[in-house]
DNA sequence: CTGCAAATGAAAATTATTTTCAAAATGGAA
DNA sequence: TTCCATTTTGAAAATAATTTTCATTTGCAG
């Protein structure tokens, strides 16, 4: 409920039975009011125009026009849909896919904490080996993972059998890093590794879209995606996409930092030659 | 962030000298945009109202009007950014991934054929047997495919392996379906498997990036991908992005073509994964 | 250079919004 | 109730904003 709503509440008393009944019509449909013109609205609450234009001074704004642009900025936009129903086109569907992942992207931006972020991205440039571990839709994630921390000149290796996990996860040791994958963040075996990591001294880091399951008690780091929890979300498309996301991210992070790094250390070497010089 | 800024980015190419100052202002004057009338801002931006019009049209609005609404709903938009330089922090480099992976759905949105995609998801429905073929960064993307064709109940199986593809595109027939995924529509290998299918009667798709490719001569049905080519693109990143988007739409179509059939078999596989978890 | 197609701006046409003003409703006092 | 003052309202005029049309310009391939 928007800052509008509320001032509309308080001066309904004041108003006429023509503007209660713009109130009243604003009020029951939320957000349809941004796409209607004055002479729409007017029509639908049973009133002139002028009227309208009263209501939208009455809260404060300068006329019709201003009153659509508060709601739009209230958040009355227009909703995507990411809704499949049956009889869609495939590009319909496609829409609503690609719908889907914006609202999912979107949405993990909002609470993936920088912080943690940060922290993972540390871990993982002072690392000495990375173990990464991620079973079904997750696997490839790991795989992925693996393979772009490697280019960026990390020790890094992906594990997407369970067995294979437990055994490089006890021989991990302080210095190194395990990144664990799992949308849900229950899977047995992925918590097993992660713990079995942590118990032998690897900085422990999760990427999970579930923030009260099993693997957040092994999990030094945490990365929350947000992945959308639409009805046809069974497969973790967005879930995936998100996890994906944050990798990518990471990468990059290892990649300009251990750039940075580089460009010191030549710096230093240069500093320390200065004085085997005259 | 927002959508239309995206898709400003994404339309800048195709626009004319007058339209791009309007681009240019609305950029460089984020929310500013929602106060003006249209006279105005054709001042500011020093060019008539009517390119305002097809300013605005051109982003998919209906017009001026709606336009500032929309700007309005995306709470005054701040400029997209997909250039990651050295000393962002990991969170800023997350948003800027983010960003490129907004910018390429959105491209590929634009330039994929609702026809094709038509055609690809009734070919697949009524497939036989399905292959999928995809090498390096592509083979998860064939795998990732398969799996949910699978998953839909339908007979699908991806190779990663060159001989493989060959074996397999020559045991398709008629009514079979074969599925080739390659960014540059180039590799030798895929093209030549592609080709092996069409000559034994099945339908084939392609899913490429580019136009211009040897992998369109032997595909009955085309998809194109519109990755963005940034400097940081090294690693196909958002190339399987956009094919990832593609597969799903596909997938979904098919559950909802075939929707009882799938429906029930996405339920018996989830039963069947429950014995894994917590 | 020439002709064509795309892009543009000026002005006309349309539409939306705001203001004005007279009529209708409201409400208290005789 | 009836009257008057006040408030509220809608019709229509006035204004402003937006969209469309169309002639002109621009850019470009042949």
């Amino acid at each position: 409920m928007g800052k509008l709503s509320i001032k509309m509440k308080h001066l309904y008393p004041s108003m006429g039975k023509a503007e209660r009944q713009v109130a009243d019509w604003v009020e029951a449909n939320p957000g349809k009011i941004i796409s209607l013109s004055i002479v729409e609205l007017a029509e639908q609450c049973g009133c002139s125009e002028a009227t309208i234009v009263r209501f939208s001074k009455r809260l404060g704004m300068s006329g019709f026009q201003e009153l659509k642009i508060s709601l739009a900025a209230e958040g009355g936009g227009t909703p995507v849909s990411t809704h499949i129903v049956s009889g869609d086109s495939p590009f319909q569907i496609y829409e609503k896919v690609c719908n889907d992942m914006f609202l999912s992207l979107e949405k993990t931006k909002q609470i993936l904490s920088a912080d943690a972020l940060q922290k993972a991205s540390d871990a993982l440039c002072g690392a000495g080996k990375i173990a990464l571990f991620g079973l079904g839709n997750s696997a490839s994630i790991a795989a992925d993972g693996a393979h772009k921390f490697l280019r960026a000149g990390l020790q890094a290796v992906a594990y997407s059998d369970n067995h294979m996990q437990v055994i490089a996860a006890s021989h991990l040791k302080k210095g190194d890093v395990a990144l664990a994958i799992s949308h849900s963040g229950s899977s047995k075996d992925i918590v097993e590794a992660l713990k079995l990591a942590k118990e032998h001294g690897a900085t422990t880091i999760a990427i999970t879209n579930n923030g009260k399951s099993p693997i957040l008690k092994p999990a030094d780091i945490v990365l929350f995606t947000a992945a959308e929890e639409t009805e046809h979300n069974i497969l973790g498309l967005t879930s995936r996409l998100t996890q994906l996301s944050i990798i990518d991210a990471l990468y990059f992070s290892i990649v300009y930092t251990r750039s940075q790094e580089a460009l010191e250390s030549i710096a230093e070497t240069e500093k320390s030659l200065q004085s085997k010089k005259y």
